[in-house]
RNA sequence: GCGCCCGUAGCUCAGUUGGAUAGAGUGUUGGUUUCCGAAACCAAAGGUCAGGGGUUCGAUUCCCUUCGGGCGCACCA
C-alpha cells in the first residue's frame, strides 16, 4: 500500500519538479484516525526549493495525482501534509491476509536466507544465572526470532569463558569449601565466590558425583589435590546448573563455544602470531602490547602478561575471527553493557588481523542493569547466590511468561525495575495477563460459535463500518512494519508494545460489540476480523517466546 | 578526570529515519454486566519532555552546555 502511494505521490511530483526520481517520498501512519490512513509531508519538503507556501504546493500536488479507486480520498491539512484516506474494501484486505497467511502473517524475506549469529548470555561458569542474564536471554532469544521472522537464518550461540583467571577462582572456592573452610575463615580465597551453591559443588565433589552437562560427562574424583579435576568438575557442574536455568526460561541455543577449545586447537596461538606477523604488536616491560591506538582505542592492550599468560581478549578476537570464517556475515552480540569497553578492543584485534573483517563488526546490543523490585523495596539477596537474584529464583515466582515479558518489554539501553509484585499479579495491572487474556477471549467466542474457522478467510467484509472496526484493523495492519522495523532496529521491546495496543484494540472492540448475533453476514465478517486479531497477538507472542493460551 | 547509556504524568514506561493537540498502564475520582470470559471497557484529572542555548518551515527526537542517575576506565572476564 505505501509502495502504491508514493507511486502515485511521485508521478504528481513530476508535474512540479524536474528531477522528481531523486525524491525521498516518506509515509506515515498518522497518530490520530482524523488525519487518514497514511499521511505525506512531500509539500513542506518542496517549499524551500520550489519558494512556495508549503500548502500550496500540496493542492497542486493533488491535482495531479492519479486516480485509483483504493483511495477513497486526498487532504491537504495542517502545515501541508496530505492526507490519504482509504476506502473501505482496501482496509478489508488486511484481514483476507491474515487469515490466509497465518502463523506467517508480519513474517518477510528481508534476510534472503543469510546467516546470521547471535551471541548472548555467554555467562561464565562461576554460578547460577541471574537477573542480568535472563534480560540478555530474553532480549537475545526475541531478536534471534525477530530475525528468523524478517527471513534470517538465525544461529543462537553462547559462548563460555571456562578458561582463566574466573575459573581459577572458581576452583580455589569450591577447594576451600571442600577443605571446610567457611567464606569469613581468613584463609578463605580473597576473591573468591561466596554463594551457597560453592558448598553444593564441593561436597558433590566429594560425593564422587557424575555430572551431565550438554555435550560432557564428568565424575568427580573426591581427590582434593587434584586440582585439575576440581576445576574441570567444577565447570561441569555449573555448566550443568546454567542448562537447567535456560530451560526453565525455555531458551535453547544452537550452538556452545568454548573458551577452553580455542586454546586447546592452537586457534589462540595463530591469532597472536597472524597479530605480530601483522606488524600492530611490540613487547615492552615483558609484556606483549597490541597497538589498539591505530584502531580508534584510547591505549594500547596487553596481549600476553608478564606471566605468559594471554589476556581474556586474545580469545576473544580469536573466537570472533573463528565467526568470520565461519560464514557469518553478519554478527550480533547482545551483552550486559557493564562489558562495553570490550567493543572498541575486539573490533580493533579484528581489524589489525588485517583479513577482510568490516570496520564495524560484529553489531552489539547492550542492555542495561536489572533490579528487582519487592514490596516497595529492592530486592538484593539471593538465598542460593548471595549477592544477587537467580533467573531461576524469579521464573519459579512469577513465571515463564511474565519473566519473558517484562525482561524484553523494556528498550535494551534503559535501567530496568522488575516490579514482582506487577510480574506476578493474576489482574488487570499485568500486561502479559491483559494480552493472553485478548487471545482467551477470542478463543472462547469461537468456539462458541461452533463454525469452521477456516471457512472465514473467504468471508465477504463489507459490514465491518464501524469506527472499532476501522481501528483494528488499521493496528492489525500495522504489524508487518512492526516486525521489519524492530529486526532493523534490533529493537524487541517494540513487539512488546505493540502487542499491548493490539490486545487493548482488541478489549474496547469486543465490549463495544457483540460478535454472535443473529445476522449472518455481520456474525461472520465480525469473526473473521477477530480471528485475525487472532493470529497476530498468537504470532506477537510468539516473536517474544510467550505463550497465548487458549484458556486462562 | 575521561568514555558510553539514561533523565518524558505521583510511579513504571512508549514515542521508526525531525512532523499535526506529547501517549499507554498503574495510582486517584466517577461510571458500565438480564448480553460472546468484568483478568475487560468508558470518562475525568494529571506535563516547563531535567535546565539553558543553537540548527529550521517545525525539535521529546539532531548539535553544544549545565545539572542529576547508572555503568565502564586491569598485565580480571
Amino acid at each position: 500500500m505505501k509502495a502504491l502511494i508514493s507511486n502515485l505521490l511521485l508521478q504528481a511530483a513530476h508535474t512540479l519538479v524536474a528531477d522528481a526520481d531523486s525524491l525521498h517520498i516518506i509515509l506515515e501512519r498518522p497518530k490520530s484516525a482524523a488525519h487518514g490512513d497514511f499521511s505525506c509531508n512531500l509539500a513542506m519538503m518542496l517549499a524551500k526549493p520550489l519558494r512556495q507556501n508549503p500548502r500550496a504546493i500540496a493542492e497542486q500536488l493533488i491535482q495531479s495525482l492519479p486516480p485509483n479507486d483504493q483511495i477513497e480520498k486526498v487532504e491537504v491539512a495542517g502545515a501541508g501534509f496530505i492526507n490519504f484516506y482509504l476506502a473501505n474494501n482496501t482496509k478489508h484486505a488486511v484481514v483476507q491476509a491474515i487469515l490466509q497467511a497465518g502463523d506467517h502473517y508480519g513474517h518477510n524475506q528481508l534476510g534472503k536466507g543469510e546467516k546470521v549469529q547471535v551471541e548472548f548470555v555467554s555467562a561464565n561458569p562461576t554460578g547460577p544465572l541471574h537477573v542480568g542474564h535472563g534480560r540478555g536471554a530474553a532480549v537475545g532469544d526475541c531478536l534471534s526470532r525477530l530475525l528468523a521472522a524478517n527471513g534470517w537464518d538465525v544461529t543462537r550461540e553462547f559462548y563460555y569463558n571456562d578458561a582463566g583467571a574466573q575459573i581459577d577462582n572458581l576452583t580455589k572456592s569450591v577447594l576451600a569449601r571442600a577443605q571446610g573452610l567457611s567464606t569469613d575463615d581468613p584463609s578463605f580465597p580473597e576473591n573468591g565466590y561466596h554463594g551457597e551453591y560453592i558448598a553444593d559443588i564441593a561436597s558433590a565433589y566429594l560425593a564422587k558425583t557424575t555430572i551431565v552437562a550438554d555435550d560432557l560427562q564428568v565424575t568427580a574424583s573426591g581427590d582434593l589435590s587434584d586440582i585439575e579435576s576440581i576445576r574441570h568438575f567444577s565447570v561441569a557442574y555449573l555448566r550443568h546448573e546454567q542448562d537447567l536455568d535456560l530451560r526453565a526460561f525455555q531458551i535453547q541455543f544452537d550452538v556452545f563455544s568454548l573458551e577452553s577449545a580455542l586454546y586447546a586447537s592452537g586457534k589462540v596461538d595463530q591469532t597472536v602470531q597472524t597479530l605480530i606477523n601483522s606488524g600492530h604488536t611490540y613487547e615492552e616491560e615483558g609484556a606483549l602490547w597490541l597497538r589498539t591506538t591505530d584502531f580508534e582505542d584510547d591505549k594500547d592492550r596487553v596481549m600476553r602478561k608478564k606471566d605468559g599468560g594471554y589476556t581474556y581478549f586474545v580469545p576473544d578476537v580469536t573466537y570472533h575471527l573463528e565467526k568470520w570464517n565461519r560464514g557469518f556475515t553478519k554478527v550480533i552480540n547482545e551483552q550486559g553493557a557493564d562489558h562495553h569497553s570490550t567493543i572498541t578492543r575486539v573490533r580493533a584485534g579484528l581489524q589489525a588481523l588485517n583479513v577482510g573483517i568490516p570496520k564495524g563488526w560484529p553489531d552489539y546490543v547492550l542492555h542495561q542493569m536489572v533490579t528487582v523490585m519487592r514490596g516497595g523495596e529492592e530486592v538484593k539477596l539471593s538465598k542460593r547466590a548471595g549477592s544477587y537474584v537467580t533467573l531461576r529464583d524469579l521464573i519459579e515466582e512469577v513465571g515463564c511468561d511474565a519473566t519473558r515479558y517484562f525482561l524484553a518489554a523494556r528498550k535494551a539501553d534503559s535501567q530496568l525495575v522488575f516490579d514482582i509484585d506487577l510480574a506476578r499479579s493474576q489482574s488487570n495491572d499485568n500486561p502479559v495477563y491483559y494480552i493472553q487474556y485478548a487471545h482467551a477471549r477470542i478463543c472462547s467466542v469461537l468456539t462458541q460459535w461452533e463454525g469452521e474457522v477456516s471457512t472465514l478467510a473467504a468471508i465477504d467484509l463489507s459490514p465491518l463500518t464501524s469506527t472499532r472496526e476501522t481501528i483494528l484493523m488499521q493496528k492489525l495492519a500495522e504489524f508487518p512494519d512492526i516486525v521489519e522495523v524492530s529486526a532493523k532496529e534490533l529493537a524487541p521491546h517494540m513487539i512488546a508494545n505493540y502487542l499491548k495496543e493490539c490486545a487493548s484494540e482488541l478489549h474496547s472492540y469486543y465490549n463495544d460489540t457483540k460478535f454472535l448475533v443473529d445476522d449472518r453476514a455481520t456474525k461472520l465478517a465480525r469473526l473473521a476480523l477477530i480471528c485475525a486479531t487472532r493470529h497476530v497477538l498468537h504470532n506477537g507472542c510468539t516473536l517474544l517466546g510467550v505463550s497465548a493460551p487458549n484458556k486462562m
